[in-house]
DNA sequence: AATCTAATCAACCGCACGACT
DNA sequence: AAGTCGTGCGGTTGATTAGAT
């Protein structure tokens, strides 16, 4: 029973037995696992040091928080996956007692299906064209889907800023007039580019059968500026809501800074429009978006995009208007934009 | 009740990277 | 500079679980 990492000293595999745990963990909570390579040895164990170390960090360090993922903490996987990808361990930092295999687990086994059934790329998290869904199509399991993957998705752009540098940008049509002129991240006003009140679909768990229903988001306040983008959602009964442009702590407003202003769309999770877990998620997204600023100022491997850009990428609202056939050259129309979807 | 199938999750594998010699 | 070692990370695998038939 060979092992690679171990040459060829004799090691145990597979699932580990609770009196393995139980020596590992007397170990390391006495001794502490220094060179993760001598914790087999010493703490008595027939198993490779990788595998100690994976056992100790997956699931037996006190710390950890065991149980199902929380709506938010769901939310956040998703926000921050937009950002850096299949960082896991990075995901992970902003979870406590999460592990980054958890995450992931999480990631591959639910979010990803769950996203790819509302017609997200889980990957870049746009929108996915209609042909590409059909040939991503999930096939129909025998076994139940979590209910809530066939709930609708409220689409939400909003703006994850990874500096607050260079924080004015003009966007211009193709005939050079501004449609929207932006501000400093630091400096108010910032535009206020909806009209109508971002809205949160809820939907009666007692009673499956009731119908999603959306309501206004009670800390919207009607936008007053010139510079207003009108992008109203006209048909209330469309499953996607361009609802909500805005800043994590502020729903209405537009940030002009960093590499992707303009979040992909989010799914609105079921628990999520509470009072109190609002609050919370909101709390952990500015506590998010905090830390991701300093990351991508500090981090040199950060997506270089992320650290030139001076001047705003619209890139992705672009390609999300493009793929529902609104055109930069046809912003005037926005005021009826609505997902058709 | 038995079997099938998909979801879940713990664990493994290989690679990359930094520290050290 | 090159080699070795230890560690961390992301991708993948395989066992287990649980719903569907």
């Amino acid at each position: 029973m060979g092992h690679r990492c171990c040459g060829k000293q004799k090691v145990k595999r597979g699932l580990w037995s609770p009196e393995e745990d139980e020596k590992l963990i007397k170990h390391i909570t006495t001794r502490g696992h220094g060179s993760w390579s001598s914790v087999p040895k010493h703490a008595g164990l027939q198993r490779c040091g990788k595998s100690c170390r994976l056992r100790w960090i997956n699931y037996l360090r006190p710390e950890l928080k065991r149980g199902s993922f929380t709506p938010e903490e769901e939310q956040i996987i998703i926000d921050v996956h937009r950002i850096l990808g299949n960082r896991w361990a990075q995901i992970a930092k902003h979870l406590p007692g999460r592990t980054d295999n958890e995450v992931k687990n999480f990631w591959n086994s639910c979010i990803k299906k769950k996203l790819m059934s509302q017609g997200l790329d889980p990957k870049t998290h746009n929108l996915i064209s209609s042909h590409q869904r059909a040939s991503n199509k999930i096939g129909g399991s025998s076994r139940s889907q979590p209910h809530d993957q066939q709930k609708p998705i409220s689409v939400n752009f909003t703006t994850v800023n990874s500096q607050m540098k260079n924080c004015s940008a003009e966007l211009n049509s193709s005939s050079s007039s501004p449609i929207v002129t932006l501000y400093n991240a630091q400096q108010a006003p910032m535009v206020e580019t909806m009209a109508t009140p971002p809205t949160h679909q809820y939907h009666d768990d007692q009673n499956p059968n009731a119908a999603w229903t959306s309501v206004k988001d009670p800390t919207f306040h009607e936008p007053s500026t010139e510079s207003t983008l009108n992008i109203s959602s006209s048909s209330s009964s469309s499953s996607m809501n361009l609802s909500v442009f805005g800043l994590l702590g502020n729903s209405n407003c537009l940030y002009a800074a960093g590499a992707q202003p303009f979040e992909a769309p989010r799914i609105i999770l079921e628990g999520e429009q509470s009072k109190g877990s609002e609050e919370v998620l909101q709390q952990e997204k500015e506590k998010l978006l905090e830390m991701e600023m300093i990351k991508a100022i500090d981090d040199q491997d950060m997506d270089a995009s992320l650290m030139e850009s001076s001047s705003f990428d619209f890139s992705f609202l672009e390609s999300t208007l493009m793929s529902t056939g609104v055109t930069s050259h046809d912003l005037n129309s926005m005021a009826d934009f609505a997902w058709n979807y």
